[in-house]
DNA sequence: CGCAGAATTGATACATCTCAAGCTGGGTGG
DNA sequence: CCACCCAGCTTGAGATGTATCAATTCTGCG
């Protein structure tokens, strides 16, 4: 890992940025001492895989900022992301010695790690730990769901919608802004990482932006930046049932 | 629910069929007593629905025997199974108040039932069971993302090809047969319940079982009693990478 | 026996993939 | 400063896999 750095200087967990919303969500101040004492902070370049499928696992971590993904490949090189790790997201799994999925950092990316076996020895005796696990355990799989409605379901055109609004919806929970009027963000992923987000060809993804597009639903500037004037009409054309979902 | 049955006489959970493998693997005897005060059973009819999408859901439970599925539905009608509920499994989500998704009987169905509160008051108190539901809901949320390469890159061959796999290797971990030679087992689903699962019509899944049974890599005597002489040839067709995997 | 739900099979339509050719924009070296 | 280069992206034309629509054929059961 030619680029990977450990930095020193270590951040208080009290001004963590993710602090709210990751694995320690509900420790209390002793609790996050004892953390602190484990974790040290990783930082990985765009591009780079921080873990390859099948490979040693000696970590669990948070993703502090920057965007990693999880992607499955199969023998012939068809390849499916199965997960979008974002700033909070958890990353391995107590209990297994090997990842299941490679992880690439997409964006620069910083994490929060703790050893295993620590932090497997910590979970036991702090039932905060384990209890918010399991929550966002079973966000993951909420979300898991939704996907396979997505894949298994949706037409291309509404793979693109859908995709969008999740972008959209989270920009939008992170900045705080209300998405009345026109929502504007950036496309994080390239057209060949959502085509294997989506089950499609990154041909495909292009020839639907391009028509979204036309249609008005959206607009761009430049190649990644997005204008979405009526947030109602993309979830349209997603296909989802509720215009609403905005506060869950 | 017209014929759904609250089964009175209680079984001991000591000689429960499920004991080792559902939500309450990990507990003590003691711990078990008190699970007993709170549970009770309920049967389904192959067919019935168990809840609703959005429906309130004021408890919490474990596939006792039989088949359960798990299923969006778009506004049109489309739909697609998100789970595959088999005995040990859990349904229901501590913390949340609606189902999330329709629930619906395949077979004639036993369930072992818990009032959500008094469970949940019971996993803030006993961290065996905590541990245990979040053990069970990465191993879904694995099962999840498998599904998602299944459903996003696969064939409609390898996507018969690897429900087919699934199926008999639950089976074969269910009855403790080692899957040496012919395997031999019952399909569980229609054909369009598997169409739902897979992501395709029931016309292409018809089509994709007679085409895998004119190659020889199966044989059927009936419409669902399925034989596979030789499983490593199913695994090449579903496109998986290891021949193994039969001990995961 | 004959019906009803489940499954199979056929013919055709269509969405997406595949292969191939350009385009665009930002960075680099001459 | 310009020319080039390259990854990322767009667009086109044709191939292909799966869906759709429509008949039959099974199978179990009253």
């Amino acid at each position: 890992m030619l680029n990977e750095k450990t930095v020193s200087h270590s951040v208080e967990c009290g001004d963590c940025p993710i602090r709210h919303r990751a694995v320690c969500a509900r420790c209390e101040s002793d609790e996050l001492e004892r953390l602190e004492e484990i974790k040290y902070y990783r930082s990985f370049e765009a591009g780079q895989t921080v873990i390859w499928s099948g490979d040693r696992m000696d970590f669990v971590g948070s993703v502090v900022s920057g965007i990693a993904t999880l992607t499955q490949t199969m023998e012939d090189g068809r390849t499916q992301m199965v997960g979008l790790l974002l700033p909070s997201d958890f990353v391995g799994r107590p209990g297994r010695d090997g990842s299941a999925y490679d992880v690439v950092a997409t964006t620069d990316l910083v994490m929060c790690c703790f050893r295993k076996k620590p932090f497997e020895a910590m979970m036991e005796r702090t039932p905060h730990i384990a209890h918010r696990l399991l929550e966002m355990t079973l966000d993951e799989l909420d979300a898991a769901r939704e996907w396979m409605l997505v894949l298994g379901r949706k037409t291309a055109r509404e793979k693109i919608a859908s995709l969008l609004t999740i972008i959209a919806r989270r920009d939008a929970s992170l900045n705080l802004r209300t998405p009345k009027g026109a929502m504007v963000f950036d496309l994080p992923l390239t057209r060949e990482a959502m085509a294997d987000y989506l089950g499609l060809t990154l041909e495909t993804v292009s020839r639907q932006i391009s028509a979204l597009k036309r249609d008005g639903v959206i607009s761009l500037q430049g190649k990644r930046h997005v204008t979405v004037p009526d947030f109602s009409r993309l979830l349209e054309e997603a296909g989802d049932d509720s215009d609403g979902g905005l506060l869950a």
